[in-house]
DNA sequence: AATTGCGTTTCTATATTTGAAACAAGGAGG
DNA sequence: CCTCCTTGTTTCAAATATAGAAACGCAATT
């Protein structure tokens, strides 16, 4: 079952995804509540191969650009950007809004590319961050095209707090929204993280009809509103067929 | 000394750099020599994190998007990107040929971020790519700038192929152009991997005075010799340092 | 000088990994 | 339809790497 290597991907995982810059041995141990000569000893093999780098004077680690290294490498060989980007910039012509693209990642969505509003007023929630899938438009896309039993596993675990007045905080009416949501073809989150804020989001769908990834439009809702809410999202939802269609099957 | 999590991460490297789209478990156990049952379990670990995807149909593996969500995370966090990229859009528009940046491997330089040239004649180097250290103005900046020691590791181990008539294929002239590239402050690939190519590149160095990556100017020799080369080396030197100087100190 | 806190090393019982071999499942060919 | 390959996967005993408390060395702090 290879304990040692899932829990090294764990902590380089942990490392990454932590907004803090730099750990020590003792930090982490404590942290992910582990032995401290484990941590060590996993450090040291991050270390070696340029996933995490050693600062010898303070002892700390902090990140390598292995990482960077393979995402590169990763994304050049899906050609999912490839694909996904100039969609991205005709929907950021046609719409005027902040445009993103995001995986899903357990219970939540994670941003791996976007491409800035024109407008002064935009939102700011920066690459590689992340967002609980319940209360995002890109989560509530991904979640809605998956198949049944794998979105029974992620609902079933979710801890549905309020971030705003509009969360959605029960499960059945999740549950209706993601209906609702296959039915149109998009998914909308109508200031349900941040308030003010509206996102619009459709799936881009793999060979086997799963979920791989998704884009949305993101705005003020002052700018986001009624009629141009249909109109984004049906743009975005044909745009995103059109993607599925490509790399469903360019592989 | 973490065997296991040593090769898994050997394992994911292999297939996130190998041209190859996808892999059995035979023909991997096969060509990294490790035994079938051995790289079965690894597989099982990246696949189930999320490194590669699991063809149930094929049996066959292929990468999945963690690297890439990793990847994205550590640009985010080490603010390289957000801080080169600036400068790559400032030489672009003022040297007008594709400018790159890339990371050392090894002996290896790797792509990781490129803007493309305006120009319909352009170099076709795709990111996540890789080429020599020695035949390549960026591999020769990284190494002017190592520190002697880690120099001598990486000269020692070269085995110096001719690609064009102008590659440095003798250490010893090797050892002399390093000496060249620091005095001038910029690195120049004289058609030394592809024929008809010039490039032009400068190291970012850390607070340790370590080279972590370098950026480039490359194009057609038609365009690219001359004045030209001096001119575009200076300002790219000048770019790099202030990079180094924004990046080593903001860690 | 003593103490605290850190990264690192040591050491042995223990649990994990190892890998040949067996198994199951599917495809190719006769 | 059956056989023979060739897959991916599981089994199991032996070999080996790991775990983790404890000790160590070294700073910085008190």
């Amino acid at each position: 079952m290879l304990k040692v290597a899932h829990r090294t991907l764990e902590l380089l995982e942990y490392i990454c995804t932590s907004p803090q810059k730099e750990f020590s041995v003792t930090e982490l141990s404590q942290r992910l509540g582990l032995n401290k000569t484990k941590v060590y000893r996993m450090l040291r093999v991050l270390a070696e191969r340029d996933y995490l780098r050693h600062d010898e004077k303070t002892g700390r680690y902090h990140l390598g650009l292995k990482p960077l290294e393979l995402g590169t490498q990763v994304a050049a060989k899906t050609g999912l950007l490839e694909v996904v980007s100039p969609y991205m910039e005709k929907l950021s012509r046609e719409i005027k809004e902040t445009i993103n693209l995001a995986v899903m990642r357990s219970n939540k969505i994670v941003y791996i590319h976007k491409i800035e509003s024109p407008h002064f007023l935009r939102t700011d929630l920066r690459v590689g961050t992340s967002v609980p899938v319940y209360c995002s438009a890109l989560g509530k896309a991904m979640l809605a095209w998956l198949p049944e039993q794998e979105q029974e596993k992620i609902l079933g675990a979710l801890e549905m707090v309020a971030y705003t007045p509009h969360t959605i905080t029960c499960l059945e009416d999740l549950k209706l929204e993601l209906k609702r949501i296959r039915d149109k073809g998009y998914a909308v989150d109508n200031e349900e993280y941040i308030s003010g804020i509206t996102c619009i989001a459709a799936p881009i769908l793999d060979g086997h009809k799963k979920p791989v990834a998704a884009i949305s439009a993101a705005g003020p809702s002052l700018r986001l509103n009624g009629e141009k809410i249909t109109q984004s999202g049906e743009l975005i939802a044909r745009y995103a067929a059109e993607i599925s269609f490509r790399y469903g099957y360019s592989k």
